[in-house]
DNA sequence: CAGTGGTCTAGACCACGAG
DNA sequence: TCGTGGTCTAGACCACTGT
């Protein structure tokens, strides 16, 4: 075990330790298998052994390693499902190995109304963005989503290009970061038009997700409705329970 | 501000602390308040910057809190859904203000089989505990559950009271306990007699959830297939932007 | 019993936000 | 400029596991 690199700029030490990590629990290291003890772990990569638990601890949310107390620190079976991350449509494909696409069917400004303006927390009248798109994978329709944003994170001027991630593109625009998002998942049949959009029979079974995204501040950012096809796609997430709570 | 009491027996601190500012947070605080400082909090708690920390972090996680770097920690907005976390389908239906029941269909003791054998990570011909309810919220059909427990975990003898969380009781009577859980959901339409049992019309739609509960050393405790009506039921979740990570 | 992870302390310096 | 949260250190003691 060689000692971690220099630190570069500006990234954290408890982030190298991270990545180097996980290169030796993708490759090397089968299931069960026990890891260096966190002293030796502090010792072997120069940092404090409190660097080394919340490196742990992390890895430990995500299902990587489990940790038993008096015994040690092992690597987890692999799991089908990763734990429930905020990824976008495209991020979300191309970790189930399909090829992510889209395709515009509308997009315009458009007062908010009181559905909408009430989301994102704005007035009714104010302008939105409104993006409607089918959403590919492997060229095939997956999901038919209706995005709106507020107009003032949008500039007039801006293009915006389908396939890129919008979160990418305003994250590298204007200071947007989504970090948060609510969603609401319902069960639903596809009405004909839907149907014809997604290449699927009438009265297919579908998800029905709302969404609203939020920066770090709390402020809205992101309201979305979107219908999956339910021949397609499946939620796979794993839940935790955390430590100890106040009764139940 | 009054000092945390005197630590009780086995509760660490940060437990300590956790329930106080929850306390707070529920109760004479309203979204965008901003807490007292982290150097704050340690001096009248009486603990290190560390532990309020610690405790901070899982707020936050939790959608409790927000934290801006050179302001301060404020109070998050309430939000519609919790963050995902692990629960029984009785502890469920409390946070929604249902009352939840069981009525037993089936129980039987059966080989497991090549599916549940393998989910389970046992012998095919091992013995498994098979329970088929109809869980109910405020009396009426919510979910018919099918869920497989390896025989060893379940003594002959004994007795399962439907309506307590089946997690309750087995980590009441042995050491099992549930801290993690793999889930598939998909939708599809119920067959008649599935329709039926839940009394809805045939070819309804609904939730089809599979799921795999691990204990703490990733051994597979429970196997359950469930389908949830798609007229009462839906998934609320709160999902997390992680901080860095390895390009996607 | 020795060794492990779990909790905690009392500092330190840095990066960012606001006045 | 000053205060905030973000990161990190070098220790300490406890609770639990396994021999």
């Amino acid at each position: 075990m060689t000692a971690i690199e220099a630190q570069q700029r500006g990234v954290p030490k408890s982030e190298l330790l991270r990545r180097h990590l996980l290169e030796m629990l993708n490759s090397g290291m089968v299931p069960h298998d026990k890891l260096s003890t966190e002293r030796e772990l502090a010792g072997a990569f120069s940092v404090s052994r409190l660097t080394v638990r919340r490196v742990l601890d992390r890895l430990e949310r995500e299902g990587r390693v489990y940790r038993i107390q008096g015994a040690g620190t092992f690597v987890s079976e692999p799991r089908i499902a990763k734990s429930v991350e905020l990824t976008s449509f495209s991020e979300d494909m191309r970790s189930r190995g399909l090829v992510p696409g889209s395709l515009f069917v509308e997009i315009e400004r458009i007062p908010a109304g009181a559905e909408v303006g009430y989301a994102l927390g704005i007035s009714p009248a104010a302008t939105v963005v409104h993006i409607r798109r089918v959403r590919t994978a492997d060229a095939e329709p997956m999901c038919l989503e209706n995005c709106y944003l507020p107009g003032h994170l949008v500039p007039e001027d801006m293009v915006l290009a389908p396939n890129d991630s919008l979160y990418a593109q305003l994250s590298g625009s204007y200071n947007v970061h989504l970090t948060r998002a609510d969603q609401t998942i319902r069960v639903t049949v596809l009405s004909p038009a839907d149907a014809d959009a997604l290449h699927v029979p009438p009265l297919s079974p579908a998800f029905r997700v709302e969404r609203i995204g939020y920066d770090a501040r709390g402020q809205a950012i992101e309201q979305a409705q979107s219908l999956y096809r339910g021949d397609r796609y499946s939620y796979e997430l794993t839940i935790l329970r955390e430590a100890i709570t106040t009764a139940p």
